[in-house]
DNA sequence: CTTGATAAGTAAGCAATGCTAACTTAAGTT
DNA sequence: AACTTAAGTTAGCATTGCTTACTTATCAAG
């Protein structure tokens, strides 16, 4: 989708080379957890759709599982990049940058949900791969800055941090239930973009005090 | 683990006939899948930790997934059963109440996460199950009427399903980045008893105004 | 008690998967 | 032109999910 220039020969190539193989399989792993879920993504598969035998991927992978973490690396970064892009045409200190912090998350979720709880749980490991971790910490950073400019303090404060993972949780958790169907929406009978501002308002408004341990 | 009575001949059993197999399959995929991973379960192995053979558990379930679905059902179960426990020794309409209630939540994922990222998500097909989707109805349920009756108003108002909402997005999304390890807990400095008795209060008490379409 | 019917187990086997080993082909480098 | 090496291939192994056909126990009825 990106990187313009790239060998591209596949599918149906006649070079015996593939051109980026790497690259093809993490596409075509991504497309492939989201039509058939995160556990129901085959190797072979990938291949078969990267037009390669089922044993090339290990010329570029060690594990199924590396490939998996391959794939969270990237969605980390577009992750973050679209949270940045979101808060961009915003002035720095409103609170629009911090509702649209939580919208762009949520879509991001809505877009790619096999992806999303990729990146979140189910593989064992990620919290041993460093980029992966990395890539979360700068996604959070955001959120933390976006925070502290808005209550005016100090980008470091404890406090920052704080309101930031209160928001965090609640944007994270909505996600997961919209992706998973628990939303209870009929019942509910208030839009996203509307519980999503009362909900920052009130946690960055108010919560003062109690917070302070 | 409960319920007394039962057949237990297993495990090394000398009678043909198991006893009581769809009980102790559900209860060693349980802890497989605890152990391994929601995705790293085996039919096989279960049967193996039952000690029977390979094709028994097809007796018994049509299918893997009809096994976790089990699963599901049971957890779901017992959690709905801990959240009652949790809120029954506190006084109605206390902030205690909803306090035990996150807690009792929280504390569930931590000490299962398999089942309960299994509970949410990963598996294919939890929305068409009727009986899963009613047990965590009625878990939601008991989130409302604490609400409702903090707020000294009706059960069935709007206003407690928001809040209800509002509430359960946020535990939700903080069990979920606990059993994750995305916590970051060194930086935010805060415990989690703090965090969630504070984030409880200011969401209920001052978003009112914002919340209202 | 024998007799059936049925529930609950087993054994054997199929296709698919994850992964490895040994080989082949292409593409530089010197 | 010869070597090295990256990047493919085929063949095969062990394991898995699941099915089919068979075996064994249990229970109800005569």
């Amino acid at each position: 989708m990106d990187d313009a220039e790239a060998g591209s020969k596949a599918p149906g190539r006649e070079t015996y080379h593939h051109g980026d193989l790497r690259r093809d399989l993490i596409a075509s792993v991504r497309q492939l957890v989201e039509t058939h879920g995160p556990d129901g993504f085959s190797v072979a598969e990938a291949s078969r759709a990267a037009g390669v035998s089922t044993a090339a991927p290990y010329k570029h992978f060690k594990d199924k599982t590396a490939i998996l973490h391959a794939v969270v690396e990237d969605a980390m970064q577009r992750m973050a990049d679209a949270m940045a892009d979101a808060v961009a045409p915003h002035p720095v200190g409103s609170i629009e940058r911090i509702d649209a912090l939580g919208r762009s998350y949520i879509d991001f979720a809505r877009a790619q949900p096999g992806v999303f709880r990729l990146m979140f749980g189910l593989t064992r490991g990620h919290e041993n791969d460093e980029v992966i971790m990395e890539r979360g910490r700068s996604a959070f950073r955001i959120v933390v800055d976006c925070v502290a400019d808005y209550l005016g303090i100090d980008r470091d404060a404890n406090l920052a941090w704080q309101r930031a993972y209160m928001l965090w949780c609640f944007v994270h958790g909505h996600s997961f239930l919209v992706i998973d169907d628990k939303t209870t929406k009929q019942e509910l009978d208030i839009d996203e973009i509307t519980l999503l501002s009362a909900v920052s308002q009130g946690i960055l408004g108010t919560v003062s005090k109690a917070a302070d341990s």
